[in-house]
DNA sequence: TAGTATAGTTAGGGGTATCTAACAAATTAT
DNA sequence: ATAATTTGTTAGATACCCCTAACTATACTA
C-alpha cells in the first residue's frame, strides 16, 4: 500500500481523460459524474480502451470509480483538469490575439499546446495576454490558483420574442458550427435581437448587430450562450 | 513492397532522433555521418534502442544506412529535421523575446514546443517575431524553405592577443556553461578584447565590455563562438 | 597480423495505449 | 418479473519505445 503521492507527471493521454472527465462532469449542475461509454464517445477510442485508463487513473488517485459504478474526479484530479483548461484557453486567446488564428482554427493547436509542461510558460503566457479572462469562445479562463470566474450563461434558446442579448459563448464548438457563425458575423460580443419565436419547429428570426432578419433553427438557437 | 512513402505524422520520439541525427551530423563541415553509439549517448538511450529506431527511420525513408556502417540522412530526413529545428529556435526566440525567459531556461520548454505540429502556427510566430534570423543563442534560425542563414563562425580560442571580436553564437550549450555566461554577463553581441593568451594552458585574458580584464580557460574560449 | 577493445546488432522482455471479441452487470420495457 | 437493450468489463493481441544480456563485426594496437 502506498503512503505517498507523488504528483507524478501524466502523460498525453491520461491528461485528456481528465480534461474530458472534467468536461462531462461540469457541463450540468445536477450531474458531476460521468460513464465510461460516454467518456470513451467523447475521446473517440473503444469503451474497453476507457476502463483500462479509467483503472490507471484511479491507481493514481485522479479519479473516483468502483466496477460498473459512475466515474467523478477526485480533487486533485480536477484542479489537474483544471490545469489544463487553463493552458488551452489561455493559448486559445494567444493564438486567436497575437497570432491571427481565427476563431475556428485555434481548437485544434490549442489540444497540441495544452500539454506542454513548465508553469513558468504559462503564467509569462498569461502575463503577456494581460490577464485575459475570458477565451475567444468566451469561455472563463481558470486563473492559477484554480479559480474560475463564472458568469451567468443562458441559452439562445430560453429567449423569448422582444428579447435583446449578447453573444457571450457557444455551447457547441465544432467546426461546421464556428463556421457558420463566422458566415454569419456572429462573434463574442456581438448583439441579437429576437424579433419572433416559431413554436412550430422552435426556430427564430433574429437580427445580428441590427441587420437583416434571418432564421435561425432551434438547433442553432441552443447552441449559442448569451447574455440577458 | 512499398510504392508511395506517405509523409506520416512522425511521433516525438522519431522527431529527436532526426534532430539529434541532424545536429550530430552538421557540427563539423568533414563529418556527416553519425555512429550509433554516438546518437544514444546524445539522446540519453541505450545503443539497442538507437539501433531499433534507425531501422524504423530506414523503413520509413528518413536516414540512410545498413548494417554496421554509417548513419546519414536522406534528403527527406534533413529537410524534416531542419523543420523541427526551425520551430525550436523560433520558439526560443519567443520566450526570450516575449515572455521574458533567460537565455538558459528558453531550451528546455522548447524541446516540448519543437514538437506541435501545424504549419499555420509555425509561419505565424515567425511573423509575430518579425522574421528573426537568429535565436537568443546566436544560431540562424531556418527559413520556410529551409533555407539557413549562415554566418561566419569562429572560436574565441582561435583569436590573437590584441584581437577584439563580438560574441555571435555559443557553441556548448549546457546549463552550467550558459549560467556561468550569465555570471560574466556575457551576451550575444558583447564586446570581447583579448588581452592576452597563456601558452601554457591556453587561457586567456580578455575583457568584456572594457570593463576588468579576467581570464578564462581553453575550454571556455573553446565554447563560443564570435565574428572579428 | 593477431589479439583486444570498441562499436553495433539481435533476442527477448516490459510498460503504455490502443484494439476486437466475448462476456457480465444494470437498466428499461413489455 | 422476465426479456431485451444498454452499459461496462475482461481477455488477448498489437504497435511503440525502451531495457538487459549476449552476440558479432569493425577498428586499434602492439
Amino acid at each position: 500500500m502506498k503512503l505517498f503521492m507523488f504528483v507524478t507527471m501524466l502523460s498525453f493521454t491520461e491528461e485528456n481523460y481528465l480534461k474530458a472527465l472534467l468536461k462531462l462532469t461540469s457541463q450540468n449542475a445536477e450531474k458531476s459524474e460521468a460513464g465510461t461509454n460516454e467518456m470513451a464517445a467523447y475521446l473517440g477510442v473503444k469503451p474497453a480502451t476507457a476502463t483500462d485508463m479509467l483503472k490507471k487513473l484511479k491507481e493514481k488517485d485522479l479519479v473516483s470509480y468502483q466496477k460498473y459504478g459512475k466515474i467523478l474526479l477526485t480533487e486533485t484530479g480536477k484542479s489537474h483538469g483544471i490545469a489544463i483548461l487553463r493552458k488551452h484557453r489561455l493559448w486559445e486567446t494567444f493564438l486567436y490575439e497575437k497570432l491571427d488564428f481565427s476563431w475556428d482554427e485555434v481548437h485544434e493547436v490549442a489540444e497540441q499546446l495544452e500539454h506542454i509542461q513548465s508553469t513558468k510558460l504559462v503564467d509569462k503566457l498569461e502575463e503577456f495576454l494581460n490577464f485575459p479572462e475570458f477565451d475567444p469562445h468566451g469561455d472563463p479562463i481558470p486563473k492559477a490558483n484554480g479559480e474560475m470566474p463564472d458568469l451567468p450563461k443562458t441559452l439562445l434558446s430560453e429567449m423569448k420574442e422582444g428579447d435583446y442579448c449578447r453573444v457571450i459563448a457557444v455551447k457547441d464548438t465544432s467546426t461546421p458550427f464556428l463556421q457558420y457563425l463566422e458566415k454569419l458575423k456572429i462573434t463574442i460580443g456581438s448583439k441579437i435581437s429576437v424579433l419572433e419565436v416559431i413554436d412550430f419547429d422552435g426556430s427564430m428570426n433574429i437580427s445580428i448587430e441590427e441587420t437583416v432578419p434571418r432564421n435561425v433553427s432551434m438547433k442553432f438557437a441552443d447552441s449559442l450562450f448569451v447574455s440577458r
